[in-house]
DNA sequence: CGTTTTTGACCTGCGC
DNA sequence: GCGCAGGTCAAAAACG
């Protein structure tokens, strides 16, 4: 073949897919916004923690009750706890909507728990943190008619699961209602809160304010930084003066916050403002909050470790069945004493799953026990890259999601049960296939290749598959591996970047899309099992599939957590869908309202096919038909509105922009390095912003910027170091040339795509 | 010269 | 068992 420039082949990139060529059955979901009374504004509010604590962002809107947009807000604030976060958004939307002159205001969060600790009086006793009550009250008590409304404890804890990763992205607060008649007033207003502000990390910079309808948004940026400044916020008491304002609620609540080292520039301010006891007060209360939290989440893991435990009991019978037909005669001993230590594995695994925190521990125990034993070595592979690949990375900064992770699992096991082993096994096998690289990696110094009882799948790719019943157990674990997130975005950009740093290791034709498949594997750890394909859609190739497999098993930059989070959490959701329709529809449900919390959005979930799929869908797709065959095996979230499709470039100029900040490199100017994402970003700043802002005011419409701030998680569109990446950047025109830029090396590497074709054609030869 | 990409060969699962 | 298709490997080439 001939070998093409780097450029020309990583152009080539573009990969059409039909996407999921098999699926089976899909739920999809219709998730309303209900408007408020006649005369109420609706404040739907959310804040999503990656990490808990962690950073976090939170997002709001107001609507009235025709659903006519008021004002909105969103954006990144700093590092904190869930809670928090949740807060946070609320009292950020309360005082916005008190400032807009709101008189009666229907909140609808969906953390029961915040809404609870902030006016529900009848909380106090449990929650010392109730006496923020009163501040509240005294806030909008007189003027203001709060209504609170939270979904369902478990529709919380999903939706809380999943905007914790999907909603959460780098960009930086932007609470400025966008109302058109706002803008002049809003300059002068002094900032009430300070963000909490990861000094370093936040340079007071080129922050978008997403709402902002003017053109002069570039102009305005400085004043963004002011988290609070509604128009009439000069009417509003100092900072300084008083514990009436929404502000403070929300400054009280950020000073109590445990995790805040950060937030000092206006914790102490705010602090000065409380009464010195009233302060411990509310940081005690706070704390217990916490702890009750953790004490959820501990019941959850009870529970979820029960439901492993029958499962594990329907498996070993599974496997007693199979040991029966005499396939494994020589080991029943072997499998036997594997049983009970894979009991063992299994629940701790699952319990990883359901908490991150507890991980750690659940690991050592593990190991402890494996490798106590010959047999268990291989067993130990098994808990962690069943953690790592369901969560494993997650372990760091989410584990506010871990509650609704629990129970993912157990309906995957029920279906190996009924239809058989080699389903499981074969999954295992790709499993091992999969992740056996990582699992080498990291532990190959404690196993050898197992026994032939041991699930040696992961010691290596190219493990031995067979069927043996041992693998069953592993079965439920491999279909948590395989689960897969997919994100369609409109791309020019030959890869997405996410934040991470990949490896191209294959390329192939893909069966139905005259596109190639670009496979990569994440290089930014030596044993890091993530990998991901890339190809273009062949219905439209502007939109670009990225689908990713697999966590992280190393630190990741803010950036790149946020994809993958984004991704550890859908497979979850997935996974967890999959385990019973009531799961399912829960996700679905969460899923939607997460990403869509104001309009209505469908959710298409299924975990039935070969590679379980959650397919993020950032291209809004004008018609329908263009994703005709929805496989089975998709989780699709279409983002009605265009706008947000749109954004994706802009919002991917700003994710990186703002993860620069976050990585504590110089945005400032350095408009021309490549080699940073960071500089990358920068350096199309100005223009992305302009951008984004002008899209955002084209079309204000929260749907879209929440759209928007998950495209951001996703990543940035701006190409990373790739030579390639320069190429398509250098098409200039917006989204409209696809293939332009990047056509002149793709056409080379269309004569590539012969090559690729070759690739195929090799393949069966070599059959 | 080290790293990344390219690309034919291989491997594995699956349907027939 | 065969052929197909999806993935992965790894030597060679291309980059920087
Ligand atoms: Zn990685």
């Amino acid at each position: 073949m001939v070998s093409l420039p780097r450029a020309a082949a990583a152009e080539y990139h573009h990969l059409a897919t039909n996407g999921f060529p098999h699926s089976a059955r899909s739920i999809i979901l219709n998730v309303k916004w209900s408007p408020p009374l006649e005369g109420w504004w609706k404040l739907n509010t959310d804040g999503a923690c990656s990490g808990n604590p962690g950073p976090f962002a939170i997002g709001g809107i107001i609507r009235n009750q025709l659903g006519n947009w008021i004002s909105g807000y969103s954006g990144y604030v700093g590092t904190g706890t869930a809670l928090k976060a949740e807060l946070w958004a609320i009292s950020s939307g309360i005082k916005l909507a008190s400032n807009l002159g709101c008189k009666h205001l229907w909140i609808e969060s969906d953390s029961l728990l915040a809404c609870n600790l902030l006016f529900d009086h009848s909380l106090s006793h449990l929650h010392s943190i109730g006496i923020l009550s009163p501040f509240a009250r005294q806030a909008f008590g007189n003027s203001l008619d709060l209504s609170f409304h939270t979904p369902s404890e478990k529709e919380t804890s999903a939706l809380i699961n999943l905007l914790s990763t999907a909603f959460w992205s780098p960009f930086q607060v932007n609470l400025n209602s966008y109302a058109p008649h706002e803008h002049e007033e809003q300059e002068d207003n002094d900032s009430i809160i300070a963000p909490p502000a990861p000094s370093p990390i936040r340079p007071h910079i080129g922050e978008r304010d997403f709402f902002n309808t003017t053109t002069n948004i570039i102009n305005d940026d400085h004043r963004n930084y002011k988290l609070l400044a509604p128009s009439n916020s000069h009417d509003l008491p100092s900072p300084s003066s008083s514990s009436l304002f929404p502000f403070k609620v929300n400054t009280g609540l950020n000073l109590l916050t445990t995790n805040s080292s950060n937030d000092h520039s206006m914790v102490e301010e705010d602090l000065s403002a409380l009464p010195g006891n009233r302060k411990g007060i509310c940081e005690l209360a706070i704390v217990e909050a916490e702890l009750e939290r953790i004490k959820m989440e501990n019941l959850q893991l009870k529970n979820t470790l029960d439901e492993v435990t029958r499962d594990y009991n329907r498996l070993e019978m599974h496997l007693v069945n199979l040991m029966n037909d005499g396939k494994r005669e020589d080991h029943n001993n072997e499998d036997e004493i594997m049983e009970e230590e894979e009991e063992e594995v299994l629940g701790e695994k699952k319990l990883q799953i359901g908490n991150n925190n507890n991980t750690n521990t659940n690991t050592n125990t593990n190991n402890n026990n494996n490798n106590g034993g010959d047999n268990g070595e291989s067993l130990v592979l098994v808990p962690r890259q069943f953690m790592d690949l369901g969560l494993a990375d997650t372990s760091d900064h989410e584990p506010s999601l871990s509650s609704t992770v629990g129970r993912s699992r157990e309906g995957s096991s029920p279906p190996a049960a009924a239809s058989g082993v080699e389903v499981a096994s074969r999954k295992n096998d790709e499993h091992k296939k999969e992740f056996g690289i990582r699992g080498m990696e990291r532990e190959q110094d404690n196993h050898t290749p197992a026994s032939p009882t041991q699930p040696p799948n992961f010691l290596t790719n190219k493990i031995p598959r067979f069927n043996s019943p041992e693998n069953a157990d592993q079965a439920a674990e491999a279909t948590m591996r395989k689960a897969r997130v997919s994100v369609r975005a409109r791309s020019e950009a030959p890869m997405i970047t996410d934040g991470c740093q990949w490896r191209k290791y294959g390329q192939k034709m893909a069966k139905g899309n005259p596109c190639p498949r670009a496979y990569y594997r994440c290089t930014m750890a030596g044993g890091c099992p993530v990998r991901k394909q890339v190809q273009r859609c062949a219905e439209d190739r502007t939109i670009l599939i990225t689908t990713y497999e697999g966590n992280h098993n190393h630190p990741l930059p803010p950036t790149a957590m946020a994809m993958a989070q984004t991704t550890s959490s859908a497979a979850r959701m997935l996974l967890s869908g999959s385990m019973s329709s009531t799961d399912g529809l829960m996700n679905g449900n969460f899923l939607t309202r997460a990403l869509l919390p104001c309009s209505s959005s469908m959710a298409t979930i299924s975990a039935s096919a070969p590679f379980p799929t959650v397919t993020l869908d950032l291209t809004q797709s004008p018609n329908p038909l263009q994703f005709p065959q929805r496989q089975p095996n998709q989780f699709q979230i279409p983002f009605p509105n265009s706008p947000a499709a749109s954004l994706l470039p802009q919002i991917f100029g700003h994710a990186l922009y703002n993860q620069s900040k976050f990585s504590g490199l110089h945005v400032s100017q350095q408009s021309g390095e490549p080699s940073t994402a960071a500089a990358a970003a920068a350096g199309g700043m100005d223009t992305v912003s302009a951008a984004s802002a002008a899209a955002i005011a084209a079309d204000p419409n929260f749907t879209a910027a929440l759209a928007a701030a998950i495209s951001s998680i996703i990543g940035g569109a701006q190409p990373n170091n790739n030579s390639v990446a320069s190429s398509g950047s250098g098409s200039g025109g917006g989204g409209g040339n696809n293939n332009n830029n990047v056509t002149s090396s793709n056409n080379n590497n269309n004569s590539n795509t012969s090559g690729g074709n070759k690739i195929g054609n090799s393949n069966f030869s070599g059959n």
